[in-house]
DNA sequence: CGCTGACTTGAACCCGTTCAAAGAATGTGG
DNA sequence: CCACATTCTTTGAACGGGTTCAAGTCAGCG
């Protein structure tokens, strides 16, 4: 982010623009079409910083390039509740579509690239465009099915492991290991969206340590024997 | 499914395919063209009836029209886990799309109308007619904001509270008062869905119900002091 | 009517919270 | 680059909410 944006950029491989997509059905001539009406403006977010807030009007979509966002929403007396946290390759404002306003705040938890595409832009193209429209619709499809079950499980155990599994599970969907990341929100952010305590956060994460399934040093973490994780959460699906 | 099933039923309010989606931009005489091509077949469930299984291909999206299911899925060692709770106007399937399968086991809580229609008819019809396609879309960009956010609460309570809020904003939707409805699932599925014993949802009830802010008899519910119940749940939304 | 499963209630125990404080990491200004 | 301040994280000890185990009540249904 250092570096001057240059717009439109460069398509990054999760664009939902990504000339790819668009490849199969235009003609070969008109590949260049959307750079031009539906442009992906990279937007570069520091640490803190918000991509929206709830009830800001809704005309774009971002896909994240690189980074990580959490989504949160206050109560009626100014508490923070944590709904989600969101990686490279997640489009968000998919579920402002309906109402035509963000639900939630969205918080970049470290330096984050965003790329934008108005929403309009892309449906119109996308009624041209079956290949797009199929694309959109699976996008949407596959954020349902993305739910965070470790939220239902029992034990306070049983959703930290829920949780560190659906880290793995996004961090392996970007092309890591999934064995080794690193937690780019804090302490506090995890038991909130937990709906445990900060302390019980540290002690559990120190206690599967002490039992070998995993190590932790600050926020870099490892995991050692996910199939031990994966009983200890009651895995429900592969993840 | 013991009354023979009359097809094509009359299309119900709430189904996908129901003309009214179509009439605008359909010309005049096509208006019953999806009655023969993306047929609604009208499905009827008895109690403990699945519509479908995890793993079970996908071709067909189900709205229902009278009843309530529950979702679910069942970890290694065989132990059920209640992911949602399905009433009627909400689509089932839409979370197959992109996988091609069923993601959970899909279970009737008592006599249950269905309206069956072929996702690839309704698809194919989405990219003629706009219209459809963009309700399309709304419906599953609802469905993302449609996030159980109790699950994620911090006392036993507070998730009770905020489940039950849920349960009425959905009946509410259904056009009911919203403080006055049935509970389709019993305490056990209740219990299980929130991540709390069967016997914490009994006495939280009764001390809801001492408190003068509902009543409750068997299953039949009614929220007297919803605001009182907001507040337990730290409520997030308007919800 | 009597059985079965669903729901409630009671009491003891334990996990997770709360309160308190120390220790590590990060940032800031001199 | 260091000293200091702030924030983040860990750890300890006591308390309390929720679970577990056990028994009892109620509703539905043959």
């Amino acid at each position: 982010m250092s570096e001057k944006p240059k717009l439109p950029h460069t398509f990054c491989k999760q664009c939902l623009l990504h000339p790819v997509y668009l490849s199969k059905t235009l003609p070969h001539d008109n590949r260049t079409a959307p750079e031009t009406t539906a442009v992906g403006k990279l937007h570069i977010l520091q640490p803190k910083e918000h991509l929206f807030r709830k009830e800001d009007k809704f005309h774009i979509l971002f896909t994240i390039c690189s980074g990580s966002l959490k989504s949160y929403l206050t109560d009626i007396e100014g508490r923070e509740k944590v709904i989600g946290f969101h990686f490279p390759g997640e489009i968000l404002g998919i579920n402002a579509i309906h109402s035509g306003i963000y639900p939630h705040n969205a918080m970049a938890l470290e330096t984050t690239h965003i790329c934008a595409v108005s929403f309009e832009q892309v449906f119109s193209l996308s009624t041209e465009i079956p290949t797009l429209q199929r694309r959109l619709i699976q996008i949407l499809s596959r954020k349902i099915s993305d739910h965070p079950f470790y939220l239902g499980n029992y034990g306070a155990e049983e959703r930290l492991a829920g949780f560190l599994l659906y880290l793995s599970h996004h961090s392996k969907g970007r092309g890591d290991s999934g064995s080794h990341f690193v937690l780019s929100m804090d302490r506090r952010d995890i038991a909130n969206h937990l709906g445990m305590a900060i302390e019980t956060v540290s002690r559990l994460l120190t206690n599967l340590q002490k039992k070998g399934i995993l190590k932790i040093k600050n926020r870099q973490l490892a995991i050692i024997a996910p199939e031990r994780l994966r009983e200890l959460a009651r895995c429900l699906t592969g993840r």
